[in-house]
DNA sequence: TTTTGTGGTTGACTTGGATCAACGTCAACA
DNA sequence: TGTTGACGTTGATCCAAGTCAACCACAAAA
């Protein structure tokens, strides 16, 4: 299954808003006019392929720009003095990358390529000024970055208070939505990352995410073969980071 | 040590720029011309007081305004379905609260006041229309939503990988800074979360949370007394987040 | 003044996930 | 066609943090 260069829209209600990131969060068109919508090409300020294991970015390097995933996807992390890493999310086709810049004009995370990708460069300078006028634009920008912090915080949950199954099962449920939202099928998909990246990510050693995957299948939950993963139980999956065992 | 209704900013280079709210993040003048900070007040749209263990808002409820907090400070948290809570966010005076709301119209968490505390109401639709006019305050908005979310790798850079004592060490450093950026002395103050929150917040129980701040006594790093605290070695605290021993 | 309740500390023990180690699979490449 | 190296799985052991329980301090209520 690999993913083709143009990933055609087909999610309910999505319509293509921007020519040269089809499937763009930012270019969603809510409450904005067509001239409006034309307009968003302006916001593109060029293409970049980036290979496997390259970087889009690294922490340190000075902010100019975000990115919309027109193909392909990353992993961002964070790194510590003495080596240890912390993925600290992965983003797919069609979403926004880039935005923990903003706040220090620095990059404070480095941004991974899984597979060979490609992203539209987005000025930042360009973002705001066309966000000043559009006031749709400017609406799904702050959505964006809204949503950004939602799901942190669901990370933080599922870190602070999850055990190892329950983080997988939420790890997986939340893949498959996304897979899903992209006109995959939802019970079928293919990771791009290592046992080892979705370890950091989960607060796992890579032992832990394999034994994880080994019991879910003997529990006739999921099919694991690698990388390729098929649900067959999701309502099973989502009674796990529900209420487990011993919980008083 | 009560904290004041009003905070008089000393901190270095900050600058009253909101009459209303004389600490709010969002108010910081760059950029802004004097016109342009006196509009300012507009953003306010009245004032709120929350008692003690009252909340600010909960998770569910319609998203109308975000919150500068004037005096005082909050908790936001995560509950899951079986009645465990994760505590996303310790905020304090000065900071922006509510940004959570903006990607669904409904808040996303709970925001409790840890103490009597007050606030600033600032419509959403009235930032946004603001901002839309005025550069300044355009980019910091965004500064302060992008600044949320490296705040946010940070917690789950320290859940994911850190031991208990790291992550208690990080912590403290966390709030000194804060508490220092506010005026206040950076090696004594006063938690006004009990030890359970910050379990809940940095992923431990409290009785590690407990163990832990003996630990940093026994060691001469702090003096604790209850909620009170105070650092007696800045830089044997901030060894303990790089370096610890059996790293390879 | 006693009672009650909330929050904090400390000790003994238990355990989930980390660590260490061996081995399997497969693709790239000499 | 070996050889190499990255990635994944599985087993045996260990330990940091969780659990359970006792106790203290102190403030608010009776």
């Amino acid at each position: 299954m690999q993913m083709k260069a143009t990933v055609p829209i087909t999610a309910a209600g999505l319509k293509t808003a921007c020519s040269q990131c089809n499937l763009l969060e930012l270019c969603l068109p809510f409450g904005m006019n067509d001239t409006e919508l034309n307009r968003l090409d302006e916001l593109v300020g060029g293409r970049r392929k980036i290979k496997r294991q390259q970087p889009l970015y690294r922490a340190g390097e000075p902010f100019e720009a975000i990115y919309a995933i027109r193909a392909g996807s990353f992993k961002t992390d964070v790194l510590l003095e003495d080596g240890r890493e912390q993925v600290t999310g992965f983003q797919m086709t069609g979403e926004i990358i880039g935005l923990d810049g903003i706040s220090t004009e620095l990059h404070s995370c480095n941004a991974i390529a899984l597979e060979d990708s490609e992203v539209c460069v987005i000025p930042y300078a360009k973002l705001e000024e066309l966000s000043r006028e559009i006031e749709g634009l400017q609406h799904q920008f702050h959505k964006v970055m809204s949503r950004e912090i939602v799901r942190d915080h669901g990370v933080m949950m599922l870190l602070g208070s999850m055990r190892a199954e329950e983080r997988l099962a939420a790890f997986l449920l939340n893949m498959s939505q996304r897979f899903t939202a992209r006109g995959f099928s939802p019970a079928e998909f293919h990771l791009r990352m290592t046992r080892e990246e979705i370890g950091s990510y989960l607060g796992l050693k890579l032992e832990t995410v394999s034994r994880a995957f080994s019991r879910f299948q003997d529990e006739g939950l999921v099919a694991v073969q690698q990388k390729h993963i098929r649900i067959l139980d999701n309502d099973g999956l989502k009674k796990l980071i529900q209420h487990q065992p011993g919980m008083r």
